[in-house]
DNA sequence: TTAATTAACTTGCAAAATGCAAGTAATAAT
DNA sequence: ATTATTACTTGCATTTTGCAAGTTAATTAA
């Protein structure tokens, strides 16, 4: 699963490694909801197949934004992480969240609205770093 | 082609919208190339297949993110234009090239480094807000 | 201590998205 | 009047995503 460049572009680079259906969905789902474990992607909302999943860590850790790791209280648990590189794409996800409170929530019915969009709204920067902070810290733990 | 939103998350939900290989490479290259025909579009280093082009467009306009009108110059020619809706979009285009350049230029030989790219840097919100501003004077006239 | 359960996958096939090459209709240029 | 241009469409190939079932090793329960 080598990436291939479709041309000279910062941003189309960027979505030759983002730009699908579930990559920063992932991505989400381990900064903001705590999944670690090959068991927690497949228990979320979103129901991503399992062949899919194991594909897209796959690639997540050759690009060097995830990390997997044994679990040392477990021997059959597999640890999924994200790395700095990983944790840098908070902005993007956060300009995805307020983007989609504004412009996509009339579209989606049962879109929920929770405290996290009310903190970044008040403070965007100040939500990213302690977001990132709080992963840093959930990790070492 | 209706949206099918996966989940209730606001996130996941902007991913529904714009997670694929297309969609936010055509939004770049109208807010930041200038480009506005079909034949723009075909005529861009990425060299998306007319088909697909035709797909995006279509989901664009239907979704409120682009306009469509004829040329008030030339009768065969269309006209596709981001609406305040797209051009909300800016800040997730912005913080993907910020990305890029740290995080995936090293995988591409041969990414380049606009201008641009320091003006992010030097001053992310006055980027964004000039980007806006001279798109809108621009198909203003 | 054997049996059932769990976690992390893989496999085979179906469906959907994307890609390629060629073709078409209307307009504009020569 | 003929050629070229613009904005598409069409048919088919390839790639990506999805579903359901199966596999292996480790853990837990009986």
């Amino acid at each position: 699963m080598d990436t291939k460049f479709r041309c000279d572009c910062p941003i189309t680079s960027a979505l030759d490694v983002l730009g699908d259906k579930w990559i920063l969905v992932v991505i989400k789902q381990m900064l903001l909801e705590g999944r670690q474990t090959f068991k927690d992607f497949t228990e979320a909302d979103e129901a991503i197949a399992t062949n899919i999943l194991t594909s897209k860590l796959k690639f997540l850790e050759e690009m060097g934004i995830v990390t997997k790791t044994s679990s040392p209280t477990n021997r059959k648990t597999r640890l999924y992480h994200l790395t700095e590189k990983g944790l840098s794409l908070t902005p993007i996800i956060v300009e995805l969240a307020l983007w989609s409170d504004e412009n996509v929530r009339m579209l989606n019915p049962i879109m929920r609205a929770d405290e996290a969009l009310d903190l970044m709204k008040a403070d965007k920067a100040g939500f990213i770093e302690q977001l990132k902070a709080s992963y840093r810290s959930q990790i070492a733990s």
